[in-house]
DNA sequence: ATGAAAGCGCTAACAC
DNA sequence: GTGTTAGCGCTTTCAT
């Protein structure tokens, strides 16, 4: 039980056909050098015998490891979680490996897992910042290094770095936008830190559907903070205990809103009756149930999958890269007053 | 612009600092070896000049990876996705890197991530099957090359393998259990696939408690399938159709609840009021707003956390190994019909 | 305490 | 078509 079994190498392969282990391994690879009848007999031994290329010794010596890092802030939140799948999937499509860190928000952490994925010699990085992510330095570290870099949803403000985005700001004044329509006035933000792109985006979506009803921004009904539930409930806790109670929320994410939703509860008001609440981003079974919450559709899917694509085409041709930034268009999705027997499970 | 930069390596520094690469090398990883003024000094300039080992250099000679390979069927689910962060920051925490895989509940997938995995010579493998995995041949391979192997929630009957799991029979029991003492008699089971651990123990908890009770079980209101939203839409509108309609829903998986609730929906029934359901496993906000499932609570985070721990004992301790089955216990968390106000948004 | 030699398993470049 | 020669950048003996 458990013999120190050794792993079959090019080499076993080699001497029991008689070739060298350069011809095996062309064959393997399907290199053209090789006759057919060659790589036929090469690729059944191999198959006979479970050999398993060792990738360590295959990646050191070709200097390309057909890795992309990826990292992100949270895992078991639904709109990474689908990100991060689209990721997978394209780059398995495209026999890449994904290798994934998390930074749990944390700019340090962040650092760190970086560290390691130019250490692995990934072929490039995909990155959403954190929250608290400010110092530019190891991105341009990436990119001195020459190792393509793609942020998603998340982006620094970094020259000839290609990005994906949504339209945040545009997303953020349709929500807005509706709500004055709907002749709501007192209408409140729960938004993100303005240090990062999302946040500062949807900020300023949202005070320009105010400028352009001439609708005052009450600051009471501003907050700025982070992209979590407890960020959410806190917000609207401050807002509450300054005493105003707007009728109408628009959180920055979808936990936010979540968050805010939670304090309505406490505080003995009712969602969307007594507060309509619209919120970027969404849960994962909308298309199931239908929700308390309008939201924003951000296209999480595609995000991922273009991400991938701009870092296939940057890796496959790096003379002709130049930086590009996509903006996936936003869908403004009405759910909550006509519905309001809706439940979420 | 993008100059072609050679990152530096060990004979850099060693040149540098007039020392052998080897000196560096053990002073970097703080070998006692050598002197303290030396690794200072090493330490320093490696900081100055940026240098970053070669991960694959360094797993290829010394054999070792400090990595751990992650199998799961899915990401984009509360529950995958809960276990996966777990996973990572324990891992992290134990300086080991996790590289992730996602099947996508495609067995063939997953044999492809497994032989990957195996290529990257990762210290060991972490792997929750899809839910038709039936061949054992590449976990066998996988225990025969001596690879430490943990399996959590859905495990395969292989002798020698160290498990993560729940007490799926006892906690599909308490549900049922729960249900005929509140008087039903008409109880439903959305089940899944028998030939895997989580579909037939539950299946069997169901049962055990219909028997306790002698209530008898109306084959028109039990069905075996998969863990997706879909397989829930299906299997009740399949019992449906057969014209039974039950007072009571154990559904396997949150998934399947939620798929069964769409169905409810469509059909115009009201869930809690006309069903109460249960389901294993939960939605991810249960903190914050109460649900309109009873859930089986699953501690997804501590089965990730355990599952790693029990691999860096294994990768620690090859020498006193021996498989351990880890059984974590659930809480049944009633919330339907007092709650009957309870959105989730 | 430090270093020289050998090699991890593979691929690239260039012969033949 | 096939093989030879050199590494890839690091860690391991094992000397000194």
């Amino acid at each position: 039980m458990n013999k120190k079994f050794r792993p079959i190498k090019l080499d076993d392969l080699a001497k029991q056909l008689k070739v060298s282990k350069v011809t095996i391994s062309k064959a393997l690879r399907g290199h053209p050098d090789i006759s057919p009848e060659t790589t036929e007999k090469v690729k059944q031994l191999a198959d006979k015998l479970g050999y398993m290329p060792n990738i360590l010794a295959r990646n050191l010596s070709s200097r390309k490891s057909n890795t992309i890092g990826l990292v992100v802030p949270k895992i078991a939140h639904i709109f990474f979680s689908t990100v991060i799948e689209a990721v997978y999937d394209k780059a398995f499509e495209n026999n890449y490996e994904i290798v994934l860190t998390v930074s749990q928000e944390h700019a340090e952490r962040e650092r760190k897992h970086i560290q390691s994925l130019l250490s692995m010699r990934v072929d490039g990085l995909i990155v959403s910042v954190t929250q608290e992510t400010k110092d530019l330095s190891i991105y341009e570290r990436v990119i001195q290094q020459g190792v393509p870099l793609v942020f998603i949803d998340r982006v620094l403000p970094i020259k000839g770095v290609s990005t994906v985005t949504v339209d945040d700001r545009g997303g953020a004044f349709s929500a807005v936008d509706y709500a004055i329509k709907k002749g709501y006035k007192k209408i409140a933000h729960l938004g993100g830190y303005h240090h990062i792109n999302i946040g500062r985006l949807r900020y300023e979506g949202f005070i320009e559907a105010m400028n352009k009803y001439r609708i005052p921004v009450n600051p009471n009904l501003v907050t700025e903070g982070g992209f979590s539930e407890e960020d959410g409930y806190n917000g609207f806790m401050k807002i509450f205990k300054k005493g105003s109670v707007p009728e109408y929320v628009f959180a920055v994410t979808y936990p936010v809103a979540l968050g805010m939703y939670a304090a309505a509860l406490e505080l003995g008001l009712k969602i969307p009756q007594d507060i309509e609440v619209t919120c970027f981003g969404k849960n994962s079974f909308d298309r199931y149930i239908p929700s308390v919450f309008n939201f924003i559709n951000q296209p999480a899917k595609d995000i991922g999958t273009e991400a991938v694509k701009l870092m296939l085409d940057q890796i496959n041709n790096p003379k002709e890269f130049e930086a590009k930034q996509i903006v996936l268009k936003t869908q403004l999705v009405i759910k909550g007053l006509e519905n309001n027997k809706s439940f979420i499970p």
